[in-house]
DNA sequence: CCCCGAACCTGACAGC
DNA sequence: TGCTGTCAGGTTCGGG
């Protein structure tokens, strides 16, 4: 679910709470959800642990990362549907989960894989139905590890033309592809690469290698200001996404191509399958 | 290097 | 109403 835009509007409201809170249990309710790094022997999640104070809040990619005063981090990834809540109360939402009872919560407790308690007594939830989404405790020194993965972010001045024509150079993937691929650039996702490629006037279909200086310049364009536009609405709405707080973004009042049956300019869409995801875009607008 | 499909899951929705 | 099939915003893996 969440991309790029709504993942920087979750960290943003995360930043705005959970530094300097002394996380004290973290509970896994769905086997799988939460990995320890083996680096990390002492963690055990059967126990109650002091886990450190959350010193810092940030994302690369898709990535959420907690970092802990204790010399480790977590790393979250909500793939399609995770969701994270802060709430109040923690003693008695936990007892809650147990007793799989939903007493005043308008959120369904069933679906949530992971807790961390606070010493406040607050917690953060990972509630996510398809159970795709990973929560991993890492050393800190590993982080470094995590990043070299990704591609360059968006929205920083190093992600420019040059770089692109730069890795795009003798590759012959499609253009849909190679904005999926977090290695180029990281945090888009279906939507944002089907309304960049629009915005840009390309086809999805059309291969790396083969394009223009100028095309690289208006790519380069499209994806920095389709980006910052959806960060500014707090992101998209379209079934599952939420920000932390609930309450929705209003970016999918924007989308001029995704989902949709016709373009701003009243041409007839195509969507096709690429690299197995759905894929609108204008035949005639886009070339 | 590149492409494709499968796998991980549940829920929503269309069609019969 | 209820069954069945299809689809969903992500990532990783293996095989060709």
């Amino acid at each position: 679910m969440p991309e790029l835009p709504e993942v920087e509007t979750i960290v943003r409201e995360l930043q705005e709470c959970l530094p300097g809170k002394q996380l004290t249990v973290i509970e896994e309710f769905y086997p799988g959800t939460v990995r320890v790094s083996s680096k990390l022997p002492s963690i055990n999640l059967n126990h109650c642990v002091f886990y450190g104070i959350i010193e810092e809040v940030f994302r690369r990619g898709k990535y959420i990362y907690l970092v802990f005063s204790s010399g480790y981090a977590i790393v979250i990834h909500l793939r399609m549907t995770g969701k994270l809540v802060i709430l109040s109360r923690a003693s008695s939402i936990k007892d809650n989960i147990v007793n799989n009872q939903n007493n005043d919560h308008s959120y369904d407790l069933k679906h949530i894989r992971a807790t961390f308690i606070f010493s406040d007594d607050t917690s953060l939830i990972f509630n996510d139905p398809r159970t795709f989404g990973k929560i991993d405790l890492i050393p800190f020194c590993d982080l470094e590890l995590l990043f070299d993965k990704l591609g360059y972010e968006p929205l920083s001045s190093e992600f420019n033309s040059d770089y692109l024509g730069e890795a795009f150079l003798e590759r012959r993937i499609s253009l849909k592809k190679s904005l999926l691929n977090q290695n180029i650039v990281a945090g888009i996702g279906n939507i944002y690469a089907n309304e960049i490629l629009y915005r840009c006037k390309l086809l999805p279909s059309r291969i790396v290698s083969n394009l223009l200086e100028e095309e690289l310049i208006n790519l380069v364009t499209a994806i920095k200001t389709t980006l910052a536009e959806a960060i500014d609405c707090n992101g998209t709405s379209i079934s599952d996404y939420r920000r932390v707080d609930d309450k929705q973004g209003t970016f999918q009042n924007f989308l001029q191509v995704y989902g949709k049956k016709s373009c701003p300019l009243g041409h007839s869409l195509s969507v096709d399958k690429f690299d197995g995801r759905s894929t609108y875009y204008c035949p005639v607008c886009q070339k």
